[in-house]
RNA sequence: GGCGGGGUGGCUGAGCGGUCGAAAGCGGCGGUCUUGAAAACCGUUGGGCGUUCACGCGCCUCAUGAGUUCGAAUCUCAUCCCCGCCGCCA
């Protein structure tokens, strides 16, 4: 939810920036429908007083007040439509860009701002993560689509032990940051999909649970997220940095066609996420931060990688900015997202009531996220890494969390 | 799954249908005292919306929605949620 009060006294800024994510005509319906409601406020609200007699009434003031009753039914009945139709304008405006986010509308738009890492040669002909971990009994996609449908993948063995080491290293790292790991829910209620602006925007790829009226989380975004939902903290309580750690689940309604070999995009994995509430004017320092460690995460895992700035008009209702790490797969030749990280300034607190009390004033926080780690990165650890037959070197920093130092190739 | 209790401000917890946005305590803030702090004492202190340069003023809000009434935190109904006990269970 934007900030209202701001964007009436200053219409014209905000529809520039906001015609940057293609919402100007989104903007002016919204100003249009809030001068409605404006304009009806008052009016109810006089009424409204009308009808407010200390004590006992006197036939006089009873006989007045059916009258203004009446008066007051009907205009309770258009302020009602006029909030709806209001929210429901409110509901269809993003947060408008940062100034540093990019101009255009695609991830071809995105700026790269620096790559990392020499992307390795091979003197034999690579493999991508399919024709790597299918053989050597890594994955098995045959079986869990038998189980579960298509976009499910048993791992197994050397490379399920590998992903609880990455996930365990990421943990390890941020908490030594000062982050607090949480292990945290993955079904929610619906206020929380709302709460975190997940409903009604993207609805489409929660799976629900239709007889507990439960869903299960994209991300554990929202699980972290509704940790202060509708809570006041005291300024000093800032900032509260999180990293939790859950499974994932995504209908991936729209990916049709989309990533659909081996394990690269299915309906349940998991992730290890930060989050972060903190004061408005740190968030985009904590933004920065929040792609150093990232790095340091993606680093250690010994891949090459680049950073992107994502285009404004690519980036989601909620982001000013993000920031994508691409991670290279030499077998696609290509860099593929492995983490996202948005500042999504008080956008979300807002509509979660996420809020907090300085000099009396109660104001809400900002709220940031970011991945931390998904199997997707260990994917391009084990492209990258792969030797000639079919096993794959594990860096150091997941060796010293539990992965075998090799995966090992085929019997 | 069975039976019972309950949802009130940052927290705990009172509240006769009107003078209740709501006692009291805790916490917070300001002050007195003190070299400073603590203690003690005094004052102040929910959130949201609108309006105002501001002091302020108006409206909404006691889980949610509907109803009774001139008037509802208080009465009625429905829904949601929480807690306790028993049963089952990783």
């Amino acid at each position: 939810m934007i900030d209202v009060k701001a964007a009436r006294n200053a219409p014209d800024e905000w529809r520039v920036a906001l015609e940057r994510k293609g919402a100007a005509g989104a903007f002016d319906a919204f100003l249009e429908a809030d001068r409605a409601w404006l304009d009806l406020v008052p009016e109810v609200d006089e009424l409204r007083g009308q009808t407010k007699i200390k004590g006992k009434p006197t036939p006089e003031q009873l006989e007045s007040l059916k009258t203004v009753k009446e008066e007051l039914q009907r205009r309770e009945a258009e302020l009602e439509a006029a909030v709806a139709a209001r929210q429901l304008a409110l509901d269809e405006v993003p947060n408008p860009p940062d100034a540093s986010a990019p101009d255009g509308d695609t991830d071809d738009d995105a700026v790269e701002l620096r790559r990392v890492g020499e992307q390795p040669t091979f003197p034999f002909e690579i493999r991508d993560h399919v024709d790597l971990g299918v053989p050597a009994g890594w994955l098995d996609l045959e079986r869990a689509t038998r189980l579960s449908g298509s976009r499910f993948a048993y791992r197994m063995g050397d490379f399920a032990l590998a992903e609880l080491a990455l996930y365990r290293m990421a943990l390890t790292r941020l908490a030594a940051h000062g982050f607090t790991p949480v292990i945290a829910p993955v079904l929610v209620r619906e206020e929380a999909m709302y709460g975190t602006g997940f409903f009604p925007t993207d609805a489409v790829n929660i799976y629900g649970i239709e007889r507990d009226d439960l869903y299960l989380v994209g991300t554990s975004e929202v699980s972290l997220a509704a940790l202060h939902m509708d809570e006041i903290l005291d300024e000093d309580e800032l900032p509260r940095r999180y990293v939790g750690y859950s499974t994932c689940f995504r209908r991936e309604a729209g990916a049709a066609g989309k990533d659909t070999r081996g394990m690269f995009r299915v309906h349940q994995f998991d992730k290890v996420e930060m989050f972060v509430f903190c004061r408005p004017e740190e968030s985009a320092d904590t933004h920065e931060q929040l792609l150093a460690y990232e790095e340091e995460l993606t680093a250690a895992l010994k891949i090459p990688y680049r950073v992107v700035n994502i285009a404004a008009g690519d980036l989601g209702a909620s982001a000013v900015k993000k920031y994508d790490i691409e991670a290279w797969f030499p077998q696609q030749e290509r860099y593929r997202e492995i983490t996202s990280t948005s500042n999504t300034t008080a956008f979300q607190a807002r509509r979660l009531g996420a809020r907090f009390r300085r000099d009396k004033k109660v104001e809400p926080m900002h709220t940031l996220n970011g991945t931390a780690a998904t199997a997707r990165a260990l994917l391009s650890v084990v492209e990258n890494h792969q030797q000639e037959d079919g096993s794959a070197r594990m860096p150091a920093a997941l060796v010293e969390f539990g992965a075998p130092e090799l995966l090992r190739a085929p019997a």
